[in-house]
DNA sequence: TCCTGCATAGTCAGCACTGACTAAAGGAGC
DNA sequence: GCTCCTTTAGTCAGTGCTGACTATGCAGGA
């Protein structure tokens, strides 16, 4: 189905695309990948960010152009993306849309050993979560709202769209388990089935 | 907030829940795993479950009970839970149902570059996408009906209701993100800004 | 009787990732 | 001109994870 990637981390996606753009010094890049949030949906911290660097020349899909060493600061390397490495974010790019993933969200393990919990310690945990996801909604509109205001189109606000539909159906969801953990027959199964426990 | 787990991968809650019912042999673990399909919601190899009983040993959550040699077969290691593993159990849930984590979905990644490609080819491949969601909406829908034809509660069934929920989610989104491209004011807009790219 | 394939059970080398550290420059405050 | 904090820029040791490998028993066919 999909072959492996030589470079899997989606760190390295977002580092191709951006080189896409102009060279430019892993720092930077960094910087880039910060001011316009898109570190929201990556898992990106600066050692990450050179090992992949690192990974992606060895892999052939940028190579170092040049070390400056502009005025006095510490020595930087510029980094091109190669003719290999566009067509990497390409391909890349294309079956990550095109092709749904297995995601491992933890929330579904935790669901999944959700009967271990008395039923009113179950309602009490979910609450607090639904409270936290309409948190987290909010803030989400908020960004999209301020962006918008900026002037940013539609297109660039796509992620976080998407971001907000999850946490709406989760919240969805949320709401409706709890209405059946509260059901009384679910209360009395459970005391039968689990009440006998350590 | 959410202090760090000293054994954070998530196979660990499940073998760790697995342990509270018996002590076990990793193998035997595995097949559990396998066989009640939680191995769909956490991400699971042989060589990664050995790998977190060992670090579950090590933090003092299971002990080695005992080094069965039943009848010719390689020797097995049984396994118990400890009275702090029983207490890291309770805690690890109560703390990832009541509080959302940051999840880094692939297909946000994506999204986020999805104005690198030509809008008729974005929309090629989300079309692609959407008749897979579908089809994994619908095995999902099928496993569960069998489920409960067998007699499982729903309770045992919750992580499949939240997979189907956030998959029709999902597929809702990428309906209306098509039609949005569709739009021939993007395919303008886009022709403007990336038109005249290499 | 031998061979093949499959299920059982576990090990290990190699690489990826993270948190903590280093180090120098710029600027604020006194 | 001195001290201290922040920003810029990068390194590294330790640990975690994965794919590939090892080894044994057993069933069934030729």
């Amino acid at each position: 189905m999909e072959r492996r990637r030589r470079v899997p981390n989606p760190l390295a996606l977002a580092v191709l695309a951006w080189l896409l753009w102009e060279p430019m010094h892993p720092y930077e890049l960094g910087r880039r990948l910060k001011q316009t949030g898109k570190d929201r949906h990556i898992r990106y911290t600066r050692s990450s960010l050179y090992m992949v660097i690192e990974q992606l020349a060895r892999a052939g899909f940028v190579t170092a152009q040049e070390t400056v060493r502009d005025s006095a600061r510490p020595e930087r390397t510029v980094y091109a993306i190669t003719e290999e490495g566009r067509h990497e974010v390409h391909d890349w790019l294309r079956s990550l849309l095109a092709q749904p993933r297995e995601e491992y969200p933890h929330f579904a393990v935790a669901l999944s050993l959700l009967s271990l919990l008395p039923p009113d310690e179950a309602v009490e945990v979910l609450r607090r979560r639904s409270a936290a996801l309409a948190g987290r909604i909010e803030e989400t509109r908020t960004t999209m709202d301020e962006a918008r205001a900026d002037g940013v189109a539609w297109i660039f606000l796509v992620e976080e769209q998407y971001a907000l539909a999850l946490l709406e159906a989760e919240r969805r969801f949320v709401t409706e388990l709890i209405e059946s953990l509260k059901q009384p027959d679910y209360a009395k199964s459970w005391q039968e089935t689990m009440g006998g426990r350590a």
